[in-house]
DNA sequence: AACCATATTGAATGATTATTCAATACAAAA
DNA sequence: TTTTGTATTGAATAATCATTCAATATGGTT
């Protein structure tokens, strides 16, 4: 009996065809979004991005709502593994990681306009679509809280008692999605260099006595 | 000859006649978007939201875009409206002329909940929509560079050097966007009075001396 | 080879919606 | 009153799309 990868006898075999198709959905939908907008994006032109046909992309995601649905569970998991490695890295001192999530937030991977555009159209519907909202609100609260505690242990390193740790891990929030939407109305004003730059000053500016901050 | 208001021969009773309708729709197209969300905004919505025919919206607009495009020139004309009088105020020093601008960039009338979802509808399909994008651009920069101004004479007042101008105006709007958007998140979190302390004292940490920055 | 199960197709369907326009209402002028 | 010009209607149109499903392809099993 030869093994060959196509066929699919092997429920795991079967498993990862299963997932091939999904993640092509999946990316040729966020390449959708981002081309033409939320609004703009058919299940006709996913699916020929996707070199599916139409009712194949509707069979399987049942819906395109749910097809939209996966695609944002997919870049809010992304978004979050590359963070989460970062609180996990037991190499980094709070200064290192703080740094380590900034050049994160900042990346290309991350922060490139074409992923934004796709977080923007989602988050706009947020107000309409709960769904949306649970995906974006769960992880944003991990987020928060991992950043609170790792700017407790920066203040109590550096005797920063001014500014709370939540405070400065809200501000912080608040200028990478303030900085992010900027990065759609002019990405050459806002490069990644510049966004950056101004997000370490902020930091800068509170621990004045760390160089690591430049 | 009787000058009954509703009749039209007179060129400037049928000139406001004109703007009532024309607002009435432009007030119907915002609600509905904020009420909906943009996707779901139709003109027969809008239209009856108004009160008038679905084919008369269509008549005085030309066409959907081009009454949300009007929408959107309204919100954004009204934004600027309120923040240009407090750049215009002769009796406000520069440290009551922050205070005061952030007073109003969280205030019920700019930053309810409402208007915030309008805002970051359109902001979604700015990159697909030159023309949204337009709008948006010209004002902001305006009110960039104004920001910039103010933040140098209170730098100079207060002979804070360290934080350039431009970067203080650059996370300042920054955090203001981002908060805007988190408002749509999680408005009790979010709350007014959350928003305007976080900025105040992210000020208050720049101007320490500064006591009105509570 | 014949059969079966599953994957995939693509054309048809039905719903939604912007836009058009012929018909109507209505107020002013004659 | 009749006429005229403009404002407004609302039903018809045409386009777009999500969704469905009967038909087909594919590859494994016997």
């Amino acid at each position: 009996m030869n093994i060959n990868p196509k066929k699919i006898s092997n429920p795991q075999l079967k498993e990862q065809e299963f997932s091939i198709n999904h993640q092509k959905l999946i990316d040729a939908t966020i390449e959708t979004i981002a081309k033409r907008g939320l609004a703009d994006t058919t299940i006709a032109q996913v699916a020929k991005k996707a070199m599916v046909s139409q009712g194949y992309a509707n069979f399987r995601f049942k819906s395109k709502e749910n097809l939209l649905l996966s695609s944002l569970k997919f870049l809010s998991d992304e978004y979050k593994n590359s963070w989460q490695r970062i609180f996990e890295d037991n190499n980094l001192d709070p200064v290192g990681r703080v740094i380590k999530i900034i050049e994160n937030d900042f990346s290309s991977k991350i922060a490139n306009r074409n992923k934004i555009a796709v977080w923007v159209s989602f988050y706009s519907e947020v107000k309409f679509r709960p769904s949306y909202l649970t995906i974006c609100q769960k992880q944003d609260e991990i987020y928060s809280s991992q950043m609170e505690k790792l700017i407790k242990e920066l203040n109590f390193l550096t005797d920063q008692t001014f500014l709370t740790p939540r405070e400065i891990s809200e501000t912080y929030l608040s200028m990478v999605d303030g900085l992010w939407q900027r990065i759609l109305f002019d990405p050459k004003m806002y490069s990644h260099v510049f966004c950056k730059g101004l997000v370490k000053k902020y930091f800068k500016n509170i621990y004045t006595d760390e160089k690591r901050f430049v």
